[in-house]
DNA sequence: GCGAACTTTGAGCGAACGCTCCAAGTTGTG
DNA sequence: CACAACTTGGAGCGTTCGCTCAAAGTTCGC
């Protein structure tokens, strides 16, 4: 739709504005003149360059279920603590905006089908991404405890991701060292307690 | 507002309207008319017995927050399977609706400070009770490792959780036995790899 | 069973929404 | 440097939003 520079830089700085609206008032509040005014551009050029207010948006919630994996076809050699890292790095580093968005999604997800496909294909690749380098990092593990954790630790990180969010002084880093790594150290499944 | 037999009885379809169109269809979709169309009820009448819109969705939000902890002064004689059991029967009971809204919450509270300091009050009482459970549990272990793990067993639970909404397959309860209930079982904290 | 208190409805208000349109200006190509 | 292609702002369209209000009906203590 932008064929001119002018036009490219335009659709720039409307999906910059678009992201601050979303990472900072949140979805409810993206409305077409907030996103505008922001950008410090009319209504006609938004329509000249996104086919609806919608486009926009869900350009930018793309992005942010995207960037929460970098290296998506990495080379299979990370081991979890990389991985922790490059997560704390997303919430911390210069993707903060992405990630208070990708924090969002979830509870977006939830009411909206649309979203929940792709975040859910994400989340699964995720998934075996950690489990993967789970194995890597100890070989005697097997794949269903190695998901398993997987998943318990993709879940903890994303509940301190919240808090680091929340409250700033918070430090993500050190919360995140002292995650459990391996699936070994998980209470026994069965014969616990009743 | 209510003083009528009558007009306690609106009150409560029009709340119930409310808590299924933010469980089934989430905030944004929680208009006026969806919550009075659903009540079965004119706005004449909604007005008459709340506020605000804003009113009737803060009461079902507020539920929604406290819900997550049955017994809240309680005798401080549960277990961490106790607390969790209890965690699991919030999702997967009669109160699922609240359920999938409090799981929205989060996500809500990152963008309206109106809704994180209830949250954030709330977040803070659940983990001061899941690790007095702990040291109750084991009491050798330390006030900060078990802040740190009920931290980690918390964003874990709100986890899997999620993804039990949004699989209405997934055995929440099977998951969640898997968890690690004790600090002890987590990785050192210190000496990991750079 | 009277009457004051309460409840109900739905047309309609002003504001805000997403979006369209076009006249004027800018950009880049042959 | 001429001219088509693209970009721009903003008035204004139709719709939907939260909400009000007057008139008619219902409830319930006395």
């Amino acid at each position: 739709m932008a064929r001119y520079r002018v036009g490219m830089e335009t659709r720039a700085r409307i999906l910059e504005a678009t992201r601050d609206v979303l990472g900072e008032q949140g979805l409810e509040s993206a409305t077409l003149k907030a996103i505008t005014d922001r950008a410090g551009v009319g209504a006609g050029s938004f329509y000249n360059l996104f086919e609806s207010k919608e486009a926009a948006v869900w350009e930018v919630l793309a992005e942010a279920i995207t960037a929460v994996d970098p290296d998506p076809d990495g080379h299979g050699t990370e081991t979890v603590d990389d991985l922790i890292a490059a997560f704390v790095a997303f919430v911390t580093g210069e993707t903060a905006t992405l990630a208070r968005i990708h924090l969002q999604l979830a509870g977006i997800a939830l009411t909206e089908p649309e979203v929940a496909a792709p975040i859910a294909r994400s989340h699964a690749r995720r998934v075996e991404r950690f489990a993967a380098a789970m194995q890597r990092d100890d070989p005697d593990v097997d794949d269903a405890s190695a998901a398993g954790h997987a998943e318990v630790l993709l879940g903890a990180l994303t509940g301190l991701a919240m808090r680091t969010v929340m409250a700033r002084d918070f430090d993500l880093a050190a919360a995140a060292a002292g995650l459990p790594r391996h699936p070994s150290a998980a209470a026994p499944a069965v014969g616990h307690r009743s």
